[in-house]
RNA sequence: GGGGCCAUAGCUCAGCGGUUAGAGCAGGGGACUCAUAAUCCCUUGGUCGGGGGUUCGAAUCCCUCUGGCCCUACCA
């Protein structure tokens, strides 16, 4: 069988933010799929860079004052920190920015406009003066149209759900500078999909490259009606590549963020003199890229668009993963769960992280959660119980022997492992590392009842056994060694402890079809130490409470301002209204009252529905958008702000006769104002 | 409202038309002491979410209901 010659990315990670755990699930299953192919003697190379265009890189970059070459080239070195952490090992690691990319964005933008796909429209969109800049939805903040809710972002309206473009905000603000946006026009460039429906209605059904839920949903979502122009371009200012035929326009972040994979792999073979052709335009090379499902819609429609047109290989595969829970949530700021490479790393081995998501990995986009318990009792029962036990418990005997001269009977222990070998490529080959994962428990909980008939400590009292005493641990780690040379994708470190402890080094597949004989054993060390769930718990734990010391104000008696050391951030992300009067505040009439009831909405997504008391018999039923935030029962007799005379809204739950003060983003970030002792319900808040 | 995924032992899952439904972990009992209080042996535990159907035969295929998750739309 010849090599297979395969190119394989990441999704780029933006530069607008560090690397964390969820983020992880997908450079650690590609990591393990590329390290697995190169195991078995493929050509594989692995390529992936920062994306770092777009208006919220410049936005950041000018809060913060300084280019944005300086704040991507600080994320960049961030993040490659992070992963090489992580074991997480790139053949080249780029740049959106790089002058390679901006040469093939050039490339694919001549190969559009030839094929007559490229169309201008202007676009009427909120610009801020103050800013001088074009604002995207997410930068606009105002009172919804609907429901009159103040302070909503640009999309919908959070607390009615109404959709909205945000033109149609009552008092828009700009987030950038809270000034009033102006409504202006300007020349947007758009690429017509709907000429390539056809080609792609056949891609998407017939290449093989989508799994078939993925399919479906294109199918469903996308191709059953006419494609929709893409809008792909953005007026100054904005951090990108200006256009070269449309001064004053610049690729969307979208554009160039795809046609990134070729500029790395671009920079891979300048460095190793091979051409790019060979790897982006041969039908001889395989195309893999690993995405989350949130970026479905780019690289299935869009990219391989864009790809056909200007002559390059479509994907062979688009192997789409899920996100990541914790605890059987979404990952949380607040709760501590919102877990950075750089955190997890203090407190953790990578080679935990790595093995527990092998072992929830399918081919299939689901979910998957991370149980604290769980993760404990994976890492310790199956790699330190199981698979280390075999070389701790032998490796003791064999330094003073060696191995044997011949590999001795055991029992078709190592033949019947070896079998084995073809389903767990199979597995790791389709992504199912969970089942491969399975596949090689079952070889080392074969392992361990070996050793234990053998009874290498009788043996070892007898000096003369000493022959046989050899022959079991020469069996012992021969079994050891054959399951890190399957698990080496995964526990790239074990593999290498291994490989030090018998002086021979891991580095292929075929290694695990032949025993290991006559030579000398190094001297036994720890391989991977057990983990306890207190451990996972107290990295959560300082998480919650570093994020709740950067975004909370808990004051501390006699202690400086400067200590709090809070962050600008949720100012920056929600700037101080317009000024008021005294009289426009009195307007608001903010009372204190007592949660006297909660219970769940179960059809709704956001709401809970909250029974509150003014005192005597005053009764207001109000629904409250903190659902993801508190459980009701947290609720029941909580004094609470709420705002008393805002006109009743009929809604689909029923009437809500005002509204709960509370702070936060919203999810389940989200906090009730609460009041101090003494406060009674039906007071006036002044 | 539409679409998708899922529901098997306390937990995580395997089995996906064919003999009495499995594993690991956890639980119970015993053994051993080489090993990171690791390991080994034995063992408790499931009307395979409910109900229909197809079949000689269904956890496995089809329909339906219930419950959970995700996507998408819309109403409020």
């Amino acid at each position: 069988m010849t090599a297979r010659r395969i190119l394989v990315t990441s999704a780029l990670p933006y530069a607008n933010g560090p690397i964390h755990i969820g983020h992880l699930v997908e450079y650690i299953q590609t990591d393990i799929w590329v390290r697995f192919q190169k195991l078995i003697g493929n050509r594989c190379v692995y390529v992936c860079a920062d994306d770092t265009h777009g208006t919220a890189i410049m936005i950041r970059a000018r809060n913060e004052g300084r280019s944005e070459e300086e704040l991507i080239a600080a994320m960049q070195a961030a993040h490659e920190r992070d992963f090489a952490g992580f074991d997480i090992e790139f053949d080249n690691y780029g740049s959106t920015n790089a002058a390679e990319n901006r040469e093939l964005c050039g490339q694919f933008w001549q190969a559009l406009r030839g094929a007559g796909l490229i169309v201008e429209r202007d676009v009427e969109q909120l610009f801020d003066p103050v800013a001088q800049t074009f604002l995207a939805d997410r930068f606009v903040r105002g009172t919804c149209p609907k429901c009159k809710s103040p302070n909503q972002p640009g999309d919908n309206c959070s607390a009615c759900g109404q959709t909205y473009s945000p033109s149609e905000l009552i008092d828009p603000q700009s987030t950038l500078s809270g000034a009033t946006p102006e409504l202006r026009s300007a020349k947007h460039l758009f690429v017509q999909l709907q000429q390539l429906h056809d080609f792609l209605s056949e891609w998407v059904e017939n290449s093989g490259a989508l799994q078939s839920e993925t399919a479906n949903y294109l199918k469903g979502h996308f191709l059953s009606d006419e494609l929709r122009d893409w809008d792909i371009s953005r007026p100054a200012p904005y951090f990108g590549f200006e256009i070269p035929d449309s001064p004053g326009n610049y690729w969307y972040v979208w554009f160039d963020a795809p046609i990134g994979y070729i500029a790395s792999t671009a920079q891979w073979c300048a460095a190793h003199g091979e051409q790019l052709a060979d790897w982006w335009q041969s039908d001889a090379t395989e195309i893999h890229h690993f995405i989350g499902k949130d970026i479905t819609y780019f690289h299935t429609l869009f990219w391989p668009g864009m790809l056909k047109t200007a002559g390059y290989s479509l994907p062979t595969k688009v192997r789409i993963h899920g996100f990541l829970n914790v605890g059987g949530q979404k990952m949380s700021k607040s709760i501590g769960t919102l877990i950075t490479a750089e955190k997890y790393l203090e407190h953790l081995d990578p080679s935990y992280l790595r093995y527990f998501y092998a072992t929830k990995l399918t081919p299939r986009v689901e979910d998957l959660d991370l149980g604290i318990d769980e993760f404990a009792d994976k890492v310790n029962s199956d790699l330190v119980g199981k698979v280390v036990n075999l070389a701790s418990r032998t490796a003791k005997f064999a330094h003073a022997l060696g191995l044997s001269e011949t590999y001795p009977d055991d029992g078709g222990l190592f033949a019947n492992a070896a079998a084995a070998g073809e389903r767990i490529a199979a597995a790791y080959e389709a992504c199912d590392y969970s089942r491969a994962m399975r596949l090689i428990m079952e070889l080392a909980d074969a392992a361990n009842p070996f050793i234990e008939h053998a009874q290498p400590w009788v043996l070892k009292k007898d000096p003369a056994r000493e022959a046989e005493l050899r022959d079991v641990c020469t069996i012992g780690l021969n079994l050891f060694r054959q399951l890190c040379v399957y698990l080496s994708p995964v526990l790239p470190r074990l593999a290498e402890r291994c490989g030090e402890l018998l002086g021979d080094p891991i580095t292929r597949w075929a290694q695990s079809q032949q025993p290991l004989t006559g030579r000398s054993v190094q001297k036994f060390t720890h391989m991977l130490t057990r983990v306890k769930p207190e451990d996972l718990q107290k990295m959560i734990d300082e998480n919650r409470d570093q994020a709740a010391a950067s975004q909370a104000d808990t004051p501390d008696a006699g202690t400086a301002e400067d200590r709090w050391n809070d962050s600008g951030q949720p100012l920056a992300d929600e700037p101080l209204a317009e000024e008021i009067t005294i009289d426009d505040f009195a307007k608001v009439d903010l009372r204190i009252a007592r949660v006297v009831a909660a219970e769940q909405v179960p059809e709704a997504r956001k709401l809970l529905k909250l029974t509150l008391s003014l005192g005597g018999e005053e009764r207001r039923q109000v629904f409250a958008g903190i659902k993801a935030a508190y459980e009701p029962d947290q609720l029941v007799g909580r004094l609470v702000v709420m705002v008393a005379n805002l006109k009743p809204r009929q809604m689909k739950f029923g009437l809500s006769e005002g509204m709960v003060a509370a702070a936060g983003p919203g999810g389940p970030d989200v906090f009730v104002i609460t009041v101090d002792e003494g406060a009674q319900p039906g007071q006036r808040v002044h």
